[in-house]
DNA sequence: TACTTATTGAAAACGATTTTCAATAACATG
DNA sequence: CATGTTATTGAAAATCGTTTTCAATAAGTA
């Protein structure tokens, strides 16, 4: 598993691969932490100076599009993104430390039939977060 | 179950009463859908035309505080509030016509020890939305 | 009724994001 | 490998949502 992935991604739907969206994808891809646009922009800028912030929202908009990252909410905000993981996934975060991580205990088909038939809605899609202390900050 | 307890809340807490926190209580309270604060600032404005948007975001962020509304995230934009539910609950969002309903199903105390005990993280938190269509527009 | 002080709305400031635009560089073609 | 087309770029300007500043006003107290 490399950032060449997600280069063949971008290729694959007729993006051109140029050094700025190098520098964003090798930022974005297997960060722990859930990066902001301006985040993404200081560190991308390390490796290729010339990056400019615009670019970094244009890149990650596309990541976005393409389901290779997604966006993190947080009781700070929301402009956080980090790389989506494989299928259906949740997240848990790190209060202290910030650390992301997935998990994918989906027993919530139970939770989710009980709650249609209560209601009546027809559930098409949930949303799942745990926050928390990781092993290192608790 | 009228305004007048979010009033009293207020009051209780050393805030003035005024037309214009009257005007966004009696617009918020109640409301079956989430509402942003310019949504808020044109439905409140008919009731009390010299309001203005400044007061509606610090009327919200007062009513945020005293955890009589809460903050509604959704793909869209994580901007808008609801009335709270009393104790914890989870909310429930109509993908078309945005209404909101409250359910407390809270069976997530066997999946949170179960990623507790995969993941070493000390669970502390969780965010749990459903999405789906309502009775009506399903 | 008068006084103190929180609250107000308007305007300005601010920060994050988006748009515009001319210069540049990716990559397909010859 | 050279050339041409066109997506992509960064800078600057524009825009949007939100916050701060400030003098005028009105709520609640004495």
């Amino acid at each position: 598993m490399t950032t060449e992935i997600w280069i063949s991604q971008l290729q694959d739907n007729g993006y051109r691969i140029t050094s700025a969206r190098r520098a964003v994808v090798d930022t974005v891809y297997g960060s722990t932490h859930a990066l902001t646009p301006i985040e993404v922009y200081d560190k991308a800028r390390k490796k290729y100076r010339a990056l400019g912030l615009v670019t970094v929202y244009r890149t990650l908009e596309k990541l976005e599009e393409l389901h290779l990252i997604q966006r993190v909410h947080q009781p700070i905000g929301c402009q956080a993104f980090i790389s989506a993981g494989v299928g259906h996934q949740h997240l848990l975060l790190c209060q202290n430390c910030g650390q992301v991580e997935f998990f994918d205990g989906d027993d919530l088909d139970a939770l989710t039939k009980n709650i249609s038939r209560k209601t009546g809605y027809q559930i098409k899609e949930h949303w799942l977060q745990l926050f928390g202390l990781c092993i290192n900050c608790k």
